[in-house]
DNA sequence: GCCAACGTTGGC
DNA sequence: GCCAACGTTGGC
């Protein structure tokens, strides 16, 4: 088993969204860019994510996440209408791709950006690193382990 | 709202 | 293949 983070705006998707949905699980779809899809496409089912909140205030991980249902071609790629249209992605060889998530549990308090930098411990972790744009990047077992000890 | 960092596009 | 221009992300 293996362990991500997924970053999502809470004003467009937020853990309590999640939690909301039926069965509180939901296609993650919308990833375009080739190495957050590289990290979909290594995720197996039972692979627990944290649910982190970018743009919010404060931005930090809120709580649990698992993989249900691994990679599956993004059908909002093929929808003109959709904000994640893609032209270059064909149904024959889809470009991009999502999984399913379910919700599994909120934190008691946001683990906040801010706090996560002062840690020693995760200091090689692209999260707390300058201009990191990645949507979905792996963690460690012993960087899950240092996350989940701070509550 | 601003702007730095980053990824992508497209002209050459 | 290089790189400037552009668009997007995301912290502040």
């Amino acid at each position: 088993m293996a362990y991500w983070l997924m970053k999502t705006e809470p004003d467009v998707f937020s853990l309590d969204d999640l939690k909301n949905q039926p069965g509180k699980k939901e296609g993650w779809d919308g990833v375009r860019n080739y190495q957050a899809r590289n990290n979909l496409k290594s995720m197996q089912v039972g692979d627990q994510v944290f649910f982190y909140h970018s743009n919010a205030k404060p931005t930090g991980i809120v709580g649990i996440a698992s993989v249900v249902r691994t990679a599956y071609p993004d059908l909002s790629a093929f929808d003109p209408k959709s904000p994640y249209f893609d032209p270059k992605s064909k149904r024959e060889s889809p470009q991009w791709v999502m999984v399913d998530v379910r919700y599994e549990s909120t934190f008691s308090r946001i683990i906040t950006l801010d706090e996560l930098k002062k840690i020693p411990a995760l200091a090689d972790w692209a999260l707390v690193q300058k201009g990191n744009r990645l949507s979905v990047l792996p963690v460690t077992p012993q960087q899950w382990k240092t996350v989940m000890g701070l509550l």
